[in-house]
DNA sequence: GTAATTTATTAAACTACTTTAATTTTTTTC
DNA sequence: GAAAAAAATTAAAGTAGTTTAATAAATTAC
């Protein structure tokens, strides 16, 4: 169970033994199944979590009840709202399962902790979050510099692995469109 | 000169005297001119750099030659291109300097050992990290959820020292929206 | 395994935003 | 401070993406 977050780990920082077992102390399996809420708006996010198995998106819900999705997890990705994680102030977002899925959870309490005796791990969750701003980075300039269609290839070409997993109402609203549109786009592009 | 970033750094972490002189010790001082280039694409970011005066854009150009701004920086951030930085590899961006400007700059060599020597600073980055991340988060869900007349509308309200600052041509670069666009938003808005 | 629900497709009318181009205003430069 | 350059405005025609609605296909639920 805990294999996939220590091999995570073990990309950036190196554990002893005694180390690994105290941050797996402080882990806490949950399940989440499909269509269940791991956060809702108004909530306050209590835990940064990581998916070992299934299928997570994160998203608002506009004033005209249109759904936005701001990032999907799949295993070996974090996911939380660090907003409000960090300040203790209610989400402005919801994340629920695509799949059944399982995460382990570290709270806000425990990962102070886990700093103060590990220092290490100030290094792992900057390394961490470095990768997720660079991401983040791009994907503002692609919604700024491209077209629906182009965002749409390069998605396919970036997550293929993804783009099987999720619908196309669910990639529309990662994508910024209607379905109806992502529908129009992949007939024009099939028949090139 | 050094009076603006000890009190960046006093925010987030507390520093003794030999680590404050440390720390003064690997920053260098540039100046960027109205129009000058602090980073060009396929350069490699070799330092980050914040803001004790001035304004710089950090910007892309698509293959139609029309530049978008992914941020602006003012006095008291920091600016750079981390994906660069960190990888060594040519950078996307283009950053140049829409005021004379003037910054402080530490090299990748230097806060790999500020991070040795210090490292406090590993806490600090990860929380300047962490407050970029979360803004970004809010850009990407802004541009998913509302019309480019709610951006511009909340623009005004979350930065209205920046909207002084910057010309109309600049703020449709990061809008998404042309200048022509964002002219009849204004002229529009003006008549309520 | 069938009914119910959700998702995807198609078409047609619509709108937010772009493009082009001409004019005015502001800023920069020497 | 005059000339040149850049930014902003306006209008009109064009287009990428939305909306609505009807139908088909796929998935879920009992």
């Amino acid at each position: 169970m805990f294999d996939l977050i220590l091999k995570n780990i073990a990309k950036h920082i190196q554990l002893d033994k005694a180390e690994e077992d105290f941050f797996i102390s402080v882990l806490q399996h949950k399940i989440i199944e499909r269509k269940a809420y791991l956060l809702k708006e108004g909530d306050i996010c209590n835990t940064e979590n990581f998916i070992i198995k299934g299928c997570l998106r994160t998203y608002t819900i506009d004033e005209n009840g249109v759904e936005h999705i701001v990032m999907f997890g799949i295993e070996d990705w974090w996911v939380g709202d660090l907003y409000s994680f960090l300040s203790r102030m209610p989400t402005a977002y919801y994340i629920d399962a695509l799949e059944d899925t399982e995460v382990l959870q570290i709270t806000k309490k425990n990962l102070d902790i886990l700093y103060e005796r590990v220092p290490k791990f100030e290094r792992f969750f900057r390394l961490i979050l470095q990768n997720a701003f660079i991401a983040q980075q791009n994907r503002i300039n692609q919604n700024l510099a491209f077209t629906a269609e182009q965002r749409y290839v390069n998605f396919i070409q970036n997550y293929p692995q993804l783009e099987q997993r999720i619908s196309q109402k669910q990639l529309s609203a990662y994508l910024g469109i209607t379905p109806v549109f992502l529908s129009m786009l992949r007939k024009k592009l099939v028949h090139r």
